[in-house]
RNA sequence: GGGCCUGUAGCUCAGUUGGCAGAGCAGUGGACUUUUAAUCCAUCGGUCUCGGGUUCGAGCCCCGACGGGCCCA
C-alpha cells in the first residue's frame, strides 16, 4: 500500500469498466495496449503477460524497457478489473557467443563459448553460473521500482522436461515449420531439418547431430567431442527448441496474450512474426498481442568512452540519479515505439522539474476547462508512475520534496552530508513528516551522486581551503567590513536573522547587493555566484566564513 | 535488395476513434521588493519534412519522395 495519504488501492471498486464511466481516465499508452488486449481475449479470466531477456552479459537499460513496458500494461489491465498473471523469462539456456569485454577471466570464457550461458561459471564467482550471475543482479535492482514478474528459468524447466510435449510437437510438425521459415529466409533449410537444438552432455556445446525416432527418443551425437547419448526428450536434459520456435511455443504452454519485443524481433519476417504462424499451425495458440519497443540511449556519460561492451547502462546506474518513480515516470513517458535518451547531464535536472511540476498537476482538480485534459493524462502517468499501484486524488496533498537544482547547492554547503542537510530543512519547516524524510533521503542520494560524478564543473563549488585577499573599491570595503561586523556580533547567526543584515548592508554606498554578492561569493567559494549568502554563511558557520573575509579589509 | 520505426515551435516531446495545432525548457517582459543558479505570472514562437490522393474536414488515413535510426539478408 502507498505510504502516502493520496495513494488508494488501484482497485476500481465500485465501478468496474463495464459501465465505462471509469474507463475514460485509463488514457495511457499501456491503457489502449489493455483495452485490445481485452478485446482480443474476451472470454480469459486470467491473462497471462510476458516478458523475456537473455543474460548474457548486464541487462543494460535498454533490455528493461521490455520488463518496464509488460509491467505497466500488466497494470493498466488490473486497472480494468483482471487478474494478470506477469511472467518473466530468463532465456538462460542460450548459446554463450561472445565474452563482454569488461568481465574478468577473458581467457577462461573464451573456453566456454557455444556452451549454454547456464552452464558457463560465474566470472565474478559469487553465483552458480554466468548466467545466474545478472539474473540475480537485474532482479535485486528492480526491487525498488515496484516490478514484482514471477521469474521463469528457462534452461531449468528445459532440463526439468517441462517441455517435452511442445518439442515432440515441433518435432511432429518439422515439414510445417521448415515451410513457414523458408517463406522468410533466402537460404532455405535442409530438407532433413529438425526444429531442435541443445547441448553436448559432455563437452557442453551446441554443434549436435540429432536423429529423433519419430516418439520421444532423439539420439545426440557432439560435432567436437564425439560423444553419443541416447536421450528420452520426457526426461528433460540438454535438449531444447531452437528460438523461432522455442518462443511460439512457450506462448502456448503459458497461455501468453501480451508480450512486446525489441526492434529486432518485430520487423517483418523476424521472429514474432514467424512465432505468429507457428503458434497457429503447430500449437494450436493465437499469438499475443504485440508492442514493438525502440531503443534506449544514453547521454551525459562521457570520459567512459571504453570498448563497447564496458559502457552499457544498468538500471542500477539510472538509479543512481534518478528516483524510482522517475525512472518509471520516464519510460511510461515515451511511446514505446520511439526511441528516447536517458541523460546524465544538465537534462537531469530539467526532468527532475519537469516530474516535480508533473506531480504537482496531477493532483490539481479538474476545472472544466480545455486544461482538464492535460491534467487527466498526467495524472493518469503518474499514477503509473508510482512505485506502489495505486490512484491519484484531484486536490489530495503532496508530500514536499526539495527541488533538485536547490538540493544540489545545499548539499554541498553540508559536503553532501545527507543528515545535516535533512535537519536544515526540518529547520525551515518545509519537512514535517516521515513520508517527507524518506523522499528526501531518496532525492538528496540521487542530487548528491549527480553532483559527484556528472555535474558540470561551473556547477560544483566549494568553501576555500585557504584564504585569498582581494583589493577592493572603498565601496566594496565598506560593506565587507560591515558584513564582517555583524557576523561577528553575532557568531551563531541563522539565516532569518542574516537577511536584514544583507539587505542594509550596501546603505549609503554606490553598490547594490547584486553588485556586491560576487566579492563575497569570490572570497568564500572562489567563484563568482553561488547559493544564496543567507543560506551559505550560516550553514558553513562564522567560524569558517570569517577568516575568508577578512584579509580583503586588511590591504584595503 | 527486402522490411520496421521515425520526422510537429530554437530544444525535448504530447496530440485517443479524422473535428479550432499543444506542453515544458530556452528566449523576452514583469512580479515577488529575501538575495545569485529561489518562486510565481505573462508573452513570443508553426508551411505539422516535401509532393500528390481520399474527405465537408487530414498532424492523424492512402500512395510517392526525402532526411534520420535500425533490423533481416
Amino acid at each position: 500500500m502507498g505510504q502516502h495519504t493520496s495513494h488508494r488501492s488501484s482497485a476500481p471498486s465500485a465501478d468496474p469498466d463495464e459501465s465505462g464511466r471509469d474507463t475514460a481516465r485509463l488514457n495511457h499508452w499501456a491503457d489502449q495496449a489493455a483495452a485490445r488486449i481485452l478485446r482480443a481475449y474476451p472470454e480469459q479470466k486470467r491473462l497471462v503477460v510476458a516478458a523475456g531477456i537473455t543474460p548474457s552479459g548486464v541487462v543494460h537499460i535498454g533490455n528493461f524497457r521490455e520488463l518496464m513496458t509488460v509491467d505497466l500494461v500488466a497494470r493498466a489491465l488490473r486497472d480494468r478489473g483482471a487478474e494478470v498473471r506477469f511472467i518473466f523469462s530468463w532465456d538462460d539456456f542460450d548459446v554463450f557467443r561472445k565474452v563482454p569485454a569488461d568481465v574478468p577471466r577473458q581467457e577462461e570464457l573464451a573456453g566456454k563459448l557455444r556452451c549454454s550461458i547456464a552452464d558457463v561459471f560465474d566470472p565474478f564467482c559469487d553465483h552458480a553460473s554466468y548466467a545466474e550471475h545478472y539474473e540475480m543482479r537485474l532482479e535485486q535492482e528492480i526491487v525498488p521500482l515496484g516490478i514484482q514478474p514471477e521469474f521463469l528459468r528457462q534452461a531449468a524447466r528445459y532440463r526439468r522436461g517441462d517441455y517435452a510435449e511442445g518439442i515432440r510437437r515441433a518435432l511432429e510438425n518439422a515439414e510445417r515449420i521448415r515451410a513457414v521459415l523458408d517463406r522468410h529466409r533466402s537460404t532455405p533449410l535442409p530438407e532433413d531439418w529438425l526444429p531442435l537444438a541443445g547441448f553436448c552432455d559432455t563437452c557442453g556445446r551446441d554443434a549436435l547431430d540429432l536423429e529423433w525416432d519419430g516418439e520421444w527418443g532423439v539420439r545426440v551425437q557432439c560435432q567436437d567431442c564425439g560423444a553419443v547419448a541416447p536421450r528420452d526428450l520426457r526426461q528433460g536434459g540438454n535438449l531444447k527448441l531452437p528460438w523461432r520456435v522455442d518462443w511460439p511455443m512457450r506462448w502456448a504452454y503459458e497461455g501468453v496474450v501480451f508480450e512486446p519485443g525489441g526492434k529486432d524481433h518485430s520487423t517483418a519476417g523476424g521472429s514474432y512474426d514467424t512465432g505468429c504462424e507457428i503458434a497457429e499451425a503447430v500449437y494450436d495458440w493465437r499469438a499475443p498481442e504485440y508492442l514493438a519497443y525502440d531503443f534506449v540511449r544514453c547521454k551525459g556519460r562521457g570520459g567512459k568512452i571504453s570498448s563497447s561492451a564496458g559502457d552499457v547502462i544498468s538500471v542500477a546506474d539510472a538509479l543512481e540519479v534518478y528516483e524510482p518513480e522517475m525512472l518509471r515516470w520516464l519510460f511510461a513517458s515515451y511511446r514505446p515505439g520511439s526511441e528516447f535518451q536517458i541523460s546524465f547531464d544538465l537534462d537531469v535536472i530539467k526532468l527532475y522539474e519537469d516530474f516535480d511540476r508533473a506531480a504537482r498537476l496531477a493532483r490539481e482538480p479538474d476545472s472544466g476547462g480545455r486544461a482538464d485534459k492535460k491534467r487527466q493524462a498526467t495524472r493518469r502517468l503518474m499514477e503509473l508512475a508510482m512505485v506502489e499501484p495505486g490512484r491519484i486524488e484531484p486536490g489530495s496533498a503532496l508530500a514536499f520534496v526539495p527541488g533538485f537544482r536547490g538540493l544540489t547547492m545545499i548539499l554541498q554547503v553540508y559536503d553532501g552530508d545527507l543528515e545535516q542537510a535533512r535537519a536544515h530543512y526540518e529547520r525551515t519547516g518545509q519537512i514535517t513528516t516521515d513520508v517527507e524524510r524518506e523522499r528526501f533521503v531518496t532525492r538528496a542520494s540521487c542530487a548528491w551522486r549527480w553532483i559527484e560524478r556528472y555535474a558540470p564543473e561551473d556547477f560544483r563549488y566549494r568553501i576555500r581551503a585557504e584564504p585569498v585577499s582581494r583589493s577592493l573599491t572603498p565601496d566594496q570595503h565598506r560593506v565587507l567590513e560591515r558584513l564582517v561586523a555583524a557576523l561577528e556580533a553575532h557568531p551563531e547567526i541563522d539565516e532569518d536573522a542574516l537577511v536584514p543584515h544583507l539587505r542594509v548592508m550596501c546603505e549609503g554606498t554606490a553598490l547594490t547587493p547584486q553588485e556586491f554578492f560576487p566579492v563575497a561569493y569570490d572570497l568564500l567559494i572562489d567563484r563568482p555566484k553561488g547559493p544564496k549568502l543567507s543560506t551559505l554563511i550560516p550553514v558553513m558557520g562564522t567560524a569558517r566564513a570569517l577568516p575568508l573575509l577578512r584579509p580583503s579589509l586588511g590591504c584595503a
